[in-house]
DNA sequence: GCATTAAAGATAGATATCTAATATTAGATG
DNA sequence: CATCTAATATTAGATATCTATCTTTAATGC
């Protein structure tokens, strides 16, 4: 346990929140990536395979909304993954515009397999939390979610340009 | 307001919690991202800049430990800092081999046009929470860090190889 | 129906992060 | 005191993300 609690020098409350919520998502998404690299699967791809499980074939634009991640992203994760087999790439319906992503058997199968993955990240993040104060974390999660989206709407109308948020969840 | 949510088919709420905690990290960053950029701060030195306005002059092997980034991502945004001229590296001591880090007076003034800054984004996040559900959010959040701490190593105990934790902190 | 506009995807280039390998300095040990 | 080991920093190379731009196809308006 090499971590050193903010030895002498104390936080603010206000500070400390943000960070907590950036620790618990970055630990989350370790403990998610530490299960799927067994089955040899990205969290990108992971991103797109639980989409695509409940919605199928589905446009890179559309997948890429539903993701919350940009286009060329969903674009050179998805070239992948057809490379991998996990799903085929094609038209439908006479419009060469759109490529539909359209899950193989392969790509259906790791369903079975990555699931229950995600669940045991869950469960083991939950223990110790009782029944309320996760449904109560859960509120107060969506209720920051809401406030920030705001935040950013209202920053966005005063015409500030909204900068990507880049890889570090942690501080 | 574009957010689809799920539509039609039913997300079972164990998932949602880590999409939660994810997007509303995903909201912090943004949120102050946003607030940093007028002051031609990136997210990444705002990191270290905080950390060094309470230690001043730590080395880099004790930045990127405080910031759980590793040691090549602390060099260049250090190299990049002291370039802006927000730090001056240098040795201390006779020790020729850890490079500490000291804020210049720029360096120092910024705290005072950042911090603010970040105290709006923690206030704008927690709008129409009590204290007391702050104060449960806060707790809640430890527990699940702890727990996904303790996976982690379990994990690592175990023999798996524990992969970086990329820039996704969105699903 | 032809020309313009919009939509969707692809590509190029930048950034921040990571792992792995290398170099340098300090400390420990025979 | 010479050599080995550990600590620290640096460099190189890979990946995933972003923005901006370009290309292709569809839709719209005269």
């Amino acid at each position: 346990m090499k971590e050193k609690q903010t030895s002498h020098v104390p936080v603010r409350p206000d500070e400390r929140l943000a960070r907590l919520v950036r620790l618990a998502a970055r630990g989350f998404n370790r403990a998610l990536q530490l299960r799927l690299q067994t089955e040899n699967v990205t969290f990108g791809q992971w991103i797109f395979l639980r989409i695509l499980w409940q919605e199928d074939g589905l446009s890179q634009r559309e997948l890429s909304d539903r993701a919350h991640l940009t286009e060329p992203t969903a674009h050179t994760a998805l070239i992948k993954m057809e490379e991998l087999g996990f799903i085929e790439r094609r038209n439908v319906e006479g419009n060469k515009r759109r490529q539909h992503a359209f899950l193989t058997r392969k790509g259906l199968e790791l369903r079975d397999v990555l699931e229950p993955l995600a669940l045991e990240v869950n469960d083991a993040a939950m223990a110790g939390l009782s029944k309320k104060a996760q449904e109560d974390l859960r509120h107060a999660l969506a209720v920051m979610i809401r406030n920030l989206e705001n935040d950013e709407q209202d920053a966005a109308a005063r015409g500030v340009r909204v900068p990507p948020t880049k890889g570090n969840t942690e501080n």
